[in-house]
DNA sequence: CGACACCTTGAAGAGGTTCAAGAAATGTGG
DNA sequence: CCACATTTCTTGAACCTCTTCAAGGTGTCG
């Protein structure tokens, strides 16, 4: 509800097929059919720069769609891998459990991003994908995008450097969990998320939260009552705005600030 | 010096050259020329399973072997990414940083791992590798893999897994760090460590860090001093003996049920 | 053998957790 | 569309784990 006010039109966060592509589309909603080539979202999750033919061929990655409700999976631990996912709409978390109880969502994807890469290794996901609002997805055989990326150079960078891409990230996670504290962990998550939702044509100052704060501890390794007090701490400073899920950020600065004190220690 | 005893001979751990092969190679000292077909850690860092043609074009991967002495780093933050690297011998440590002085270990490689995955996405490496004894590492040109994996599928897949296997892992130290206390911790660290040197022939009760307690502490988002005093409180449970970067353990069950006692909170 | 890096241990303190209660939002069924 | 149940969020107070600061011990290497 409160999304639309805040992304800008024609942007790549606008994920709807554009009128043209839909009137020349078979629009079953049992298989749809889709093409990467005619994608708005191409340029997040797809190599760009392709020559015309490698581009076609491209289209063959995609299988077909699929949705998931929010709250529903789009697999879990223990699934046999077969596919990628690239996230057309919607917004997921990416949580490994074990036998013993604990949790520990280890991501959060929106749109563009590529899911499923725990699977490769041994056949099997090691880990939960959730939706956590309304998603489709394009799901991409991996058998398919092997043979393609033989043919295809630039596509067979691209997943390499998606794969190495998430190995980064996850780096950066482990900095925040192994030297932050709870105030540079929720600024550094939050400088974050809004500079991804930035990147899709959200606000940068803007943004609605679509995990629970017990999910946002979880990710930053702290209880959900201290994410709701850094939340209000910050608030009382005059740094963010918080309304429930909403949140207005007023400094950014002051955020960069928070995320870079270690000097100071 | 702890080594020797514990390796066991003849295993994968035993990383010399065998004679013959030794004999038909040149030795030239400045670019060793090295097959990974007659390299005893194959098994560890090659696809197996190889037609005798393909084994034949994986000799194509590795370039030149590079010594790296203990404190050395092998690449670091900022450096131009060309090449992946197999260790061959000797240890390693990868680690973060950022401007403001913030430090992340984000893991410990030994024989048979493959580092430098971080480097693809951007062209450049993102943290540093430090050899923590002197080392060998295999270089392998990262375009030469991606060539020769267009055309050797088992080697294309292979390349997956090691990205997946890193992606997976890293997701067991977000746990790690997120949701353990720090006897937790320590226990898990300990059972991974000995873990994958029995893999490679040495003891599965006894290990010579190669590490400081610094570093693990790094590691595990812990402090030195809590990392020897959680040492110190396992020595006095009679879990594991300690000397200095010498550790026995005695109890591996009980190293086990500390690592799952989450039930119990 | 002396300098330096590394490790251990104690005591005090800070940051985050736990437990608890209530408020606010959300969803559901009549 | 409203009442009720449920989930989610906020806040307080006590507690606990880990950190910080400090001092001394141990091992290593030139």
């Amino acid at each position: 509800m409160f999304e639309s006010p805040i992304a800008m039109p024609g942007s790549a966060a606008d994920c709807s097929d554009n009128a043209f592509s839909q009137g020349v589309r078979r629009m079953n909603p049992q298989t749809i059919k889709v093409a990467c080539s005619n994608c708005n979202l191409r340029e997040l999750c797809m190599p760009m720069g392709l020559k015309p033919e490698e581009l076609d061929r491209i289209d063959e990655v995609v299988a077909v769609r699929r949705k998931v409700k929010r709250g529903a999976t789009l697999f879990r631990n223990g699934e046999t891998f077969t596919s990628l996912y690239a996230i057309r709409t919607g917004f997921f978390k990416t949580c490994v459990t074990t036998e013993d109880g604990r949790d520990q969502v280890t991501g959060f994807q929106m749109a563009g991003e590529i899911i499923g890469l725990d699977g490769i290794v041994n056949d099997h996901h090691t880990c939960d994908a959730v939706a956590l609002e309304d998603a489709e997805v394009c799901v991409m055989p991996f058998d398919r995008i092997e043979e393609l990326s033989r043919e295809v150079n630039a596509l067979q960078h691209h997943v390499h450097k998606i794969m190495s891409r998430e190995i980064v990230r996850e780096h950066g996670v482990m900095l925040l969990l192994g030297s932050m504290r709870a105030e540079e962990r929720l600024a550094a998550f939050l400088l974050n998320l809004v500079q991804r939702l930035h990147a899709r044509g959200f606000s940068s100052s803007e943004l609605v939260l679509r995990m629970t704060r017990e999910e946002i501890g979880s990710y930053l390794g702290l209880k959900l009552e201290t994410v709701s007090r850094t939340f209000s701490k910050f608030v009382d400073d005059g740094i963010i705005e918080v309304k429930q899920r909403y949140v207005r950020i007023l400094e950014t600065d002051a955020l960069r600030k928070i995320v870079n004190s270690q000097a100071c220690h």
